[in-house]
DNA sequence: TTTCATAAAAAAATCGATTATTTTTAAAAG
DNA sequence: CTTTTAAAAATAATCGATTTTTTTATGAAA
């Protein structure tokens, strides 16, 4: 049975290329694998043109590598480059919430708010599965928001579904989240309170802390 | 006649990528222009497969806007996608030269001198053409270069290639370069002197002066 | 055995044609 | 006139087949 049927709506190509996307980020696909293109065309019952399109936009964006002549692989995982994405992550997510903070209006504390409330909600009730996923990763999206920078938010989102694949290698129990989610908390409050400095300290603890979950999850799954 | 013949080497889709890039880079499309595909075909001499892939890089790159069902354009030009595009490269690319300060060997300071020696060549003898522009990109890639993060180079490169959007829409006589050409001198012995603090200063007033030359191009542009 | 060359198979890249969608044109209705 | 509708044209997206290149398999020579 084909369980990977796209969504529907716009091309076939911009629907084979979302799912992809988040096949990758969920770690659907073994890092370093070589991706046959044949057996995608198969298992997502999708034509020939629109996946090498999507396969070319993920290439472009990090995450798949592409040789010429010899196709598509899913990138290797290594603590080096783990660290190298928290380290921008800590500096542009930092910049990015400092001057939110600045700049945000009202309608930003009140979808804040509403982002951080779901999310918190989620944590409780599910069992941390896509949708808290999606509800986490539209939390930290609205933190950002009103940045002012489209380059900076950008390459935010680029570094979280690159974060994300070494995060989402194991699971996250409530015991490892608990001190995540509370700093989610703490975000909102600094940005309420207008401290532009706390919140970008905080942030910065905040993707460390991530990093040594995800960390710990690399070395266990190696 | 045909000048747009594409490099040899690599895949059809690799070259027209790479043309298309500098194309676009080099302002040959106008700004807001939504491109024929079939006309596309016909002047790079390129099949359609190829070229639609390129198509969908370029577009996951920001240097073109893809419309689901219909097609490509090069993105517009404003004042302050500009500003917002120098400010993160003074960001970003101030933190990369501070890390190569500290990180680089002997080998860069050779790889420097050598880059920067070419491109204080290429400014006297040469008409500010192509050759100069490939040593000034290539100048730049060096500064950075051991900075370690290779993430943190990819969005320098890509923050480049928009910026040049913008600097290339006028022409710098000597006039304007000489104060960009100083500075790329310091800036060559700020890393040989491995001064990082002053080094980051010192890029950040680079591209602030770039800054100003690329708006007044666009000013006068409009 | 290992290395090298060659043939066969597999896979990637490209082409030409088809299908689907949007845009333009032109006519009809208000 | 302006707006609406329908048809035609143009363009975008997709498909299926072909070509090119790489990888694997096979056997001969070192």
């Amino acid at each position: 049975m084909n369980n990977d049927a796209l969504p529907p709506g716009g091309t076939a190509s911009s629907r084979i290329f979302e799912t992809l996307r988040q096949d990758l980020v969920r770690g659907r696909f073994a890092a370093g694998e070589k991706l046959a293109i044949n057996a995608l065309r198969e298992r997502y019952q999708v034509g020939l043109s629109p996946l090498r399109e999507a396969l070319n936009k993920l290439a472009a964006f990090g995450l798949l590598v592409q040789e010429n002549q010899r196709g598509f692989r899913v990138p290797g995982l290594n603590e080096a480059e783990l660290e190298d994405i928290a380290r921008l992550r800590i500096e542009l997510e930092g910049m990015a919430f400092e001057r939110a903070i600045v700049q945000g209006d009202a309608q930003w504390e009140a979808d804040l708010l509403g982002a951080a409330h779901r999310l918190k909600r989620a944590d409780k009730t599910q069992d941390m599965g896509e949708a808290w996923e999606a509800l986490h990763t539209r939390f930290h999206r609205t933190l950002v928001a009103p940045c002012g920078s489209a380059w900076l938010i950008r390459f935010i989102e680029q570094l979280h579904d690159q974060f994300d694949r070494y995060r989402r290698l194991g699971a996250n129990p409530p015991v490892i989240r608990q001190p995540l989610d509370d700093q989610h908390q703490k975000l909102v409050e600094l940005a309420l309170a207008r401290d532009a400095q706390a919140g970008r300290a905080l942030m910065g603890d905040h993707i460390r802390q991530s990093f040594d979950v995800a960390l710990a999850h690399y070395r266990q799954h190696t």
